[in-house]
DNA sequence: TCGCCTACCAAACAAGTGCTTGGTAGGGTA
DNA sequence: TACCCTACCAAGCACTTGTTTGGTAGGCGA
C-alpha cells in the first residue's frame, strides 16, 4: 500500500507522529534524525512507524508539501492584490514571518535540508518553488526601483539574497511565546531594511 | 613529485586531506560526510585516513579551531583600534566577509554544524566563542547608539541577530571568483544595513 | 459470537557507519 | 647492508541505519 488511508475518522495519531517528526527534523536535521529517534519520542518502536508512513522520506515530503502549498496560497493572493510593489514586498515579508510563527518546524527543515533533499527526484518541486520564489521577490524589487519606491543604486540580485536570507534565517532564533510576535519582528526587520540602522 | 621531506614549501599530504575533508563537510555537513567519502575524494581507502588523523572529529576540530583563532586575531585588533563604534562595526563586518572569501568551507561548516558539535564536550569552545562574539557585536551596537551614530528606537538584541545572520548566511551563496569580491559584498550589505533600501 | 480494523510489538535484515589491525612498498639515513 | 619512516592497502570489527515480516491486543459493528 502506498499510503494508509487518511479519510476515515481520526487521523489524529498520524498527525501527532508527523508533528513529533517535524520537531526532530527541525532540531537535528532530516538525515541526522533516525526513525528510532522519532519512535522513541512517540513512545513506540521504530517499526511501528511504518504502519502510518511509507518511509522516512514520506514524512518530510508531506510536511514540506503541505507547508509550501499554504504559503504560496498567501503569496499568490498578495501578488494579485491592488498594491504598490513596495507594499507587496512588505506584505510577503510579513506573511513569511507569520509562517515562521505558525510553521516553525517546516521552515527550519526547509532551511537546513532543502539543498540535500532537492537532489532526489521526489523533491524536485522544492527547486521549482524556489525558482518561483526568486522570480516573485526580484520582480517586486525591480518594480519598486522602477516606480522610485526603492533605491536604484543597489544590485537587485544581491538585495534579493539579503532580503531572503534575513527573513528565513530568523527561524533559527525565533521562538513563539516570547516577547515579540512574528508581526513585531517583521516590523523591525522592515524598518531596518527600508530605512537602515544609521541615524 | 613534491619534495618528500617534511616542512618544505609544498603542502603536506595531511594538509591536502584536510582541505578535501573541509570541502565535503561544507557541502554535505559533518555528519552526512562519511570517512569513505573523504577517502574516495582523496583516492585512498578510508582506513588510510587514520594514519594522518585520530578521528573524523579531529579533522573538523582542527579546521574550526584554526579558523576561529585567525578570525579572532582580527576582531581583537579591530576592537583595540582607535575608531568610533560605528567604524569598528563596519570593520568587523568587512573582516567577516573577508573570512567568507578566504575560509568559505570553515564558515559553512560552522554555520551548519556548530549547534550539533557544541553538544560534544570537545567542541565546548565553539559555544564560548559564540558568546564572546555576541558580546562584542552587541557592545559595538550599544555604544553606537549611545554616541548617536545609530538609531535608538530599535531593539539592540534583534539588530544584532539581524546583522549576525545577514553576514554569515552569505556563505551559502557566495562563490569566490565571481563578479563581486568579499569587499564589494560588504560594501553593499553595509549600505543596506546603515541606510536602508528605501528612497 | 464473529470478523475486521487500528495500532502496535518483537525480531530480524542488508547496507552503511567509524574505526582497528597487521602488513608492505619505497625512499632516506647511518 | 641494515634500519627506520611515511603513506598506504586489505580485511574486518561492532554498531547503527531504514525497512520488512509475522504476529497480537483491544475496540466496534453485525
Amino acid at each position: 500500500m502506498p499510503s494508509p488511508s487518511t479519510g476515515s475518522g481520526t487521523a489524529s495519531r498520524r498527525e501527532e507522529l508527523l508533528g513529533i517528526a517535524a520537531e526532530l527534523f527541525a532540531e537535528k536535521g532530516f538525515k541526522n534524525t533516525t526513525v528510532r529517534d522519532i519512535a522513541d519520542a512517540a513512545g513506540i518502536l521504530s517499526g511501528s512507524l511504518y504502519h502510518h508512513f511509507d518511509s522516512k522520506e514520506s514524512m518530510v515530503d508531506e510536511l514540506l508539501d503541505t507547508f509550501q502549498t499554504e504559503l504560496w496560497r498567501q503569496y499568490d493572493e498578495i501578488e494579485a492584490s491592488d498594491r504598490t510593489p513596495r507594499e507587496k514586498l512588505e506584505a510577503v515579508v510579513r506573511a513569511s514571518f507569520d509562517a515562521i510563527g505558525s510553521h516553525r518546524n517546516e521552515v527550519a527543515i526547509f532551511q537546513s535540508d532543502a539543498v540535500f533533499l532537492t537532489s532526489f527526484e521526489r523533491f524536485a518541486y522544492l527547486g521549482e518553488r524556489n525558482q518561483k520564489f526568486r522570480e516573485l521577490w526580484t520582480r517586486l524589487l525591480s518594480e519598486g526601483v522602477e516606480r522610485g519606491e526603492l533605491r536604484a543604486d543597489l544590485d537587485v540580485e544581491l538585495v534579493y539574497r539579503f532580503l531572503r536570507d534575513t527573513v528565513w534565517v530568523a527561524v533559527r532564533w525565533y521562538r513563539p511565546g516570547g516577547a515579540l510576535s512574528p508581526g513585531d519582528v517583521a516590523d523591525q526587520y522592515l524598518s531596518i531594511l527600508l530605512e537602515g540602522i544609521a541615524t
